[in-house]
DNA sequence: ATAGTGGTTCCAGTAAGGGGAAGGTCAAGG
DNA sequence: CCTTGACCTTCCCCTTACTGGAACCACTAT
């Protein structure tokens, strides 16, 4: 499968893939006329790639969570400890996702949508 | 109040609050020595800039989101629409960070935490 | 054969900061 | 009064995670 293929299933761009590989996120095989050849499998660490870093997760929290998914000797208790980290991190981005979309929700409820200049969102938006 | 103060309060470091001061983003008072002087506003700006940073919203999101907190201009109107554009943001995320949460937190079950090397955390992670 | 599309590498630039130097400022203690 | 230490300032370069563009090679189609 080349890159172009990729990129639109997996929603990155083919520059940014390039980018993966050569930091050693993917390491896909080459045809003989040098083009890369991507698996499935690559499609779905690219996949996840891309989901996780729109979240917030940075490269090193994605190459720990890869390799999860790669290291074929892992032991589970190493997999436990490490997911359980990144489970815990998801939970606080869930709760700071709920209070913003509270704030922001509750701000579009009271604003008439009219033209008076009020709207209540400087109240909640950074409340601390 | 000071830089550091706000730094504590806002969660962000006072290299990135001078960033954000750089990029126009906030734009504290000085006083007669020079020192940044911040009221009470800046720091709610501020700690929703670090929220909305740390859950991979751009700067420009950001801008946006602020836009509708600083104009005391604003029409609801231009409120809500922007407000519901984000609110669909957020709500993407949401869902995107909830599937990775069962899948993880699946994971963490059927993970014994042993030494077999058999988690199947290959089947979740990067489904399309 | 030639155009067009899509692949390749490489080099340079951007976004969003971080590190650290060089120096000014303030409060406390000797 | 002076110094020490913590905190502030600007400035410049470094890093991360890409993005754009140039120059060039490969496959397809007319």
């Amino acid at each position: 499968m080349n890159i172009g293929i990729v990129s639109e299933r997996s929603g990155l761009t083919a520059k940014t893939i390039r980018y993966y590989e050569d930091i050693g996120l993917v390491k896909p095989l080459r045809d003989s006329n040098g083009y890369r050849a991507f698996q499935e499998k690559e499609i779905h660490k690219l996949t996840f790639l891309s989901r996780a870093r729109a979240l917030g997760f940075t490269i090193e929290d994605c190459r720990a969570l890869l390799a999860l998914y790669e290291d074929e000797t892992r032991a589970s208790a190493d997999v436990k400890r490490i997911a359980k980290v990144q489970l815990a991190q998801i939970e606080e981005k869930v709760a700071a996702l709920g209070a913003m979309h509270d704030t922001l929700s509750h701000l579009v409820k009271e604003c008439a949508g009219d033209d008076r200049p009020d709207c209540p969102i400087l109240e909640g938006l950074g409340k601390v």
